[in-house]
DNA sequence: GACATGACGGCAC
DNA sequence: AGTGCCGCCATGT
Protein backbone atom coordinates (compact mmCIF):
# COMPACT_ATOMS: atom_id res chain seq x y z
CA UNK A 1 0.00 0.00 0.00
CA UNK A 2 1.23 3.42 -0.83
CA UNK A 3 3.00 4.99 2.16
CA UNK A 4 0.52 7.66 2.13
CA UNK A 5 -2.81 7.04 0.95
CA UNK A 6 -4.21 9.84 2.38
CA UNK A 7 -3.49 12.22 0.06
CA UNK A 8 -5.72 10.38 -2.59
CA UNK A 9 -8.56 10.25 0.14
CA UNK A 10 -8.52 13.87 0.87
CA UNK A 11 -9.28 14.60 -2.55
CA UNK A 12 -11.45 11.86 -3.32
CA UNK A 13 -13.41 12.99 -0.46
CA UNK A 14 -13.62 16.12 -1.07
CA UNK A 15 -14.48 15.90 -4.75
CA UNK A 16 -17.33 13.36 -3.76
CA UNK A 17 -18.88 16.20 -1.82
CA UNK A 18 -19.59 17.63 -5.28
CA UNK A 19 -23.36 17.83 -5.37
CA UNK A 20 -24.71 16.46 -9.26
CA UNK A 21 -25.21 20.13 -11.50
CA UNK A 22 -22.58 21.69 -9.92
CA UNK A 23 -18.26 21.26 -10.58
CA UNK A 24 -14.99 22.50 -8.48
CA UNK A 25 -11.43 23.12 -9.64
CA UNK A 26 -8.55 21.42 -8.90
CA UNK A 27 -7.34 24.50 -7.24
CA UNK A 28 -9.81 24.95 -4.83
CA UNK A 29 -9.71 21.89 -4.00
CA UNK A 30 -5.71 22.07 -3.51
CA UNK A 31 -6.52 24.94 -1.26
CA UNK A 32 -8.74 22.68 0.86
CA UNK A 33 -5.98 20.62 1.34
CA UNK A 34 -3.65 22.53 2.58
CA UNK A 35 -1.47 22.22 -0.44
CA UNK A 36 -1.91 25.81 -1.95
CA UNK A 37 -0.83 26.31 -5.42
CA UNK A 38 -0.30 22.66 -5.96
CA UNK A 39 -3.60 21.65 -8.02
CA UNK A 40 -1.36 19.33 -10.02
CA UNK A 41 -1.19 17.03 -7.36
CA UNK A 42 -4.84 16.87 -7.47
CA UNK A 43 -5.17 16.13 -11.31
CA UNK A 44 -2.81 13.83 -11.04
CA UNK A 45 -4.68 11.98 -8.60
CA UNK A 46 -7.61 11.91 -9.88
CA UNK A 47 -6.26 10.30 -13.26
CA UNK A 48 -5.70 7.35 -10.76
CA UNK A 49 -8.75 7.64 -9.30
CA UNK A 50 -11.11 5.16 -9.61
CA UNK A 51 -14.06 6.71 -11.95
CA UNK A 52 -16.56 4.51 -10.55
CA UNK A 53 -16.37 5.81 -7.11
CA UNK A 54 -15.50 9.42 -7.67
CA UNK A 55 -17.01 11.92 -9.70
CA UNK A 56 -13.92 13.26 -11.11
CA UNK A 57 -16.08 14.76 -14.43
CA UNK A 58 -17.30 17.52 -12.22
CA UNK A 59 -13.70 18.79 -11.50
CA UNK A 60 -12.62 21.51 -14.05
CA UNK A 61 -10.26 24.33 -14.20
CA UNK A 62 -9.99 27.60 -12.95
CA UNK A 63 -11.62 28.73 -16.67
CA UNK A 64 -14.20 26.14 -16.40
CA UNK A 65 -12.68 24.30 -19.34
CA UNK A 66 -12.44 20.20 -19.26
CA UNK A 67 -8.79 19.77 -19.39
CA UNK A 68 -9.11 16.21 -18.25
CA UNK A 69 -11.85 14.73 -21.07
CA UNK A 70 -9.21 12.66 -22.76
CA UNK A 71 -8.78 10.22 -19.61
CA UNK A 72 -12.43 9.73 -19.59
CA UNK A 73 -13.97 6.63 -21.98
CA UNK A 74 -13.85 9.08 -24.67
CA UNK A 75 -13.52 12.70 -25.28
CA UNK A 76 -17.31 13.84 -25.06
CA UNK A 77 -17.72 11.31 -22.01
CA UNK A 78 -16.98 14.10 -19.32
CA UNK A 79 -19.16 16.37 -20.94
CA UNK A 80 -21.84 14.16 -21.93
CA UNK A 81 -22.01 13.08 -18.11
CA UNK A 82 -21.91 16.95 -17.17
CA UNK A 83 -25.05 18.02 -19.56
CA UNK A 84 -26.90 14.91 -18.07
CA UNK A 85 -26.57 16.34 -14.51
CA UNK A 86 -27.49 19.94 -15.86
CA UNK A 87 -24.33 21.50 -16.36
CA UNK A 88 -24.56 24.28 -19.42
CA UNK A 89 -22.10 25.12 -21.58
CA UNK A 90 -20.95 28.72 -23.10
CA UNK A 91 -20.86 28.65 -26.97
CA UNK A 92 -16.67 28.00 -26.18
CA UNK A 93 -17.16 24.79 -24.81
CA UNK A 94 -16.33 25.59 -20.96
CA UNK A 95 -18.41 25.40 -17.99
CA UNK A 96 -20.58 29.18 -16.56
CA UNK A 97 -18.24 28.94 -13.47
CA UNK A 98 -20.77 31.81 -11.98
CA UNK A 99 -23.65 29.76 -12.45
CA UNK A 100 -21.88 26.13 -11.41
CA UNK A 101 -19.00 26.46 -9.06
CA UNK A 102 -20.12 24.49 -6.05
CA UNK A 103 -18.97 26.52 -2.60
CA UNK A 104 -17.46 23.88 -0.15
CA UNK A 105 -19.21 24.94 3.30
CA UNK A 106 -16.17 25.23 5.67
CA UNK A 107 -16.70 24.41 9.31
C1' DG B 1 19.95 10.76 -7.02
C1' DA B 2 19.20 14.02 -10.93
C1' DC B 3 15.79 15.05 -14.46
C1' DA B 4 11.45 15.23 -16.91
C1' DT B 5 6.53 15.13 -16.67
C1' DG B 6 1.75 16.18 -15.36
C1' DA B 7 -6.46 16.34 -15.47
C1' DC B 8 -3.02 23.49 -12.57
C1' DG B 9 -2.62 28.34 -11.00
C1' DG B 10 -0.54 32.91 -10.28
C1' DC B 11 2.02 36.49 -11.72
C1' DA B 12 5.30 38.89 -14.73
C1' DC B 13 6.05 40.65 -19.33
C1' DA C 1 -5.33 40.23 -23.66
C1' DG C 2 -2.11 36.61 -24.95
C1' DT C 3 2.11 34.13 -23.77
C1' DG C 4 5.45 32.31 -20.85
C1' DC C 5 7.82 31.04 -16.65
C1' DC C 6 7.94 29.28 -12.19
C1' DG C 7 6.17 26.85 -8.05
C1' DC C 8 4.00 22.93 -6.41
C1' DC C 9 5.02 17.52 -5.15
C1' DA C 10 4.44 12.49 -6.43
C1' DT C 11 6.17 9.17 -10.02
C1' DG C 12 8.80 7.01 -13.55
C1' DT C 13 13.24 6.60 -15.98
Amino acid sequence: MPTSSTFYEQVYELVRLIPRGKVSTYGIIAERLSVRSAARMVGWALNKADLAKVPAHRVVNRNGELTGKLHFLTPDTMREMLETEGITFRPDGSVNLEQHLFRFIRS
